[in-house]
DNA sequence: TTGCATTAGCGAATTCTTTCGCTAGAATGG
DNA sequence: CCATTCTAGCGAAAGAATTCGCTAATGCAA
């Protein structure tokens, strides 16, 4: 029986895909060279992956140029959104005020994040009003 | 080469960890009817999850009485929380600001969370000076 | 007790993700 | 132009998550 068919990137996707949007674009070399820092990982997979991704659309390829040049199909935020309300729905049953109020609490915000996010709050209750 | 070992619950088992979070404990036949409700799937699947997430120690099993009882090992914030940060590890760069940020952004909250955020925050903004 | 229905468990198969060896083609420096 | 190095791609395999058929054990009702 199928089981998927969303197209959610995967860890090592996710991975790929950060350095991608780092860069604005890459080639497969620089990109293993990126995720090598962390990831201890061979040339080919790195390149297998990319196809795959491909495959998936969750990658644009220019091979007009050699090296073959990689951008994310998908800007960062519009996929971190995404993945954010995989996480809300499976997680918090769709709850945004359980999600943020666990993220406020399990780890420190700088002053400068509390501050905006609290103007943002306000924004949100004058707008309710 | 070996992959993982961290023992984040998968999707399929999450879902059996929200029957358990919500029942407090329950039998394969109950978590199996309650999981039905959304996905389609076979009783010996959902079994034969239940044994795999007891290898994993992630329910614990009461089978000194029949039909055996399951209870999730820990506790739903416990999880939640877990699951949050590797979420904002991996997404957000462990920036808790961006993730919030764009949990309020993308899906309207009511009056009473607003509130109720705000509150945590001036009151984290209070303990930081 | 016997027969029937439900529960529990095992092992194998399927699907999805990630890995890499090997080869062919392209680029580059001498 | 040749040798060497780098890039691209394929196919197969390993690893991980999920599925289910089949059987044994257990419980229950007549």
């Amino acid at each position: 029986m199928p089981r998927h068919s969303s197209t959610q990137p995967t860890e090592v996707e996710l991975e790929i895909l950060r350095t991608l949007w780092d860069h604005g674009q890459a080639t497969a070399r620089q990109i293993h060279d990126a995720i090598s820092v962390d990831r201890e990982t061979n040339y080919s997979t790195t390149v297998k992956m990319l196809a795959v991704m491909y495959e998936k659309s969750l990658v644009k390829r220019d091979d007009s140029i050699r090296p073959i040049l990689f951008r994310a199909a998908a800007s960062q935020k519009k996929t971190q959104t995404k993945l954010l309300k995989g996480v809300m729905q499976k997680v918090y049953d769709g709850s945004v005020g359980s999600l943020v109020m666990q993220a406020l609490s399990s780890k420190k915000a700088t002053k400068e994040e509390l501050a905006e996010i609290r103007e943002l709050i306000e924004k949100l209750e004058e707008g309710q009003k």
